[in-house]
DNA sequence: CCGGATCCGGTCTGATACTG
DNA sequence: CAGTATCAGACCGGATCCGG
């Protein structure tokens, strides 16, 4: 709290590194789509609609933009008669894999195969 | 029983760790409750509620019990008249370390200063 | 068919108020 | 202090629709 304004109520969120990570990739589906795009070889709409996760397109859609205007995936035409799109991770996305990396150790070495009965009752 | 209905209601989707991290961890407060109580010292509901992301009592009512029977927290009664309660990480919140890490890490790197406001207003 | 956009019911969020 | 109750409104997700 070092010499800043009175008005800092604003975007406070903003201030924590985590919280700003949070802010752009902490929701349920936007990882999964940088999963993809980064170590599945997802790149058209349909390959990230036609996961296993079954995203609604509207929220795809949604994502997909968000994550351009990011700058962590860049879409590209690259057949013109039908249009055809892909989107590609750009250098910044590859920031994010020790990230998704520390997710996939995770579930992997502490959620492994089924989960507590308790917890599922719970989610 | 529960104040607000569940969060991701229904199924793990269990066959990816990644996914399975996501479903435990991946919406808007739990990691900041977990950073909150593995580097910042928050053990108290009081000490997470008053923290500079103000989450709301009934959410923050509702992931603590969620981290509780997850294992990754744990309630001690530490006061009986009147009851005071703290919630303490246990040895397997200390496996969310790198996770925690990669994402302020991320953050501090790629996301300096402020999230573009076009991105904002999609949060 | 592909790449979305739109519509709509239901669910979750989050601000506030309230209780022990 | 440690939560619970309430409730409007935002958001999600399923279905459907549409242009190319």
């Amino acid at each position: 709290m070092e010499s800043v304004n009175h008005i800092s109520d604003v975007n406070f969120r903003s201030e924590c590194p985590v919280c700003r990570t949070l802010d752009l990739v902490g929701d349920k589906w936007t990882l999964l789509i940088m999963r993809d795009a980064l170590f599945l070889g997802g790149k058209t709409f349909a390959d990230f609609a036609g996961g296993n996760e079954k995203i609604p397109t509207n929220l795809l859609s949604d994502r997909l933009k968000k994550l351009v205007s990011a700058g962590l995936l860049r879409k590209h035409q690259y057949h013109d008669k039908p249009p055809r799109y892909e989107y590609l991770p750009t250098p910044l996305a590859d920031e994010l894999k020790p990230l998704l990396e520390a997710m996939r150790a995770f579930g992997e070495n502490h959620l492994e195969g089924r989960i507590p009965d308790e917890l599922l009752s719970q989610l």
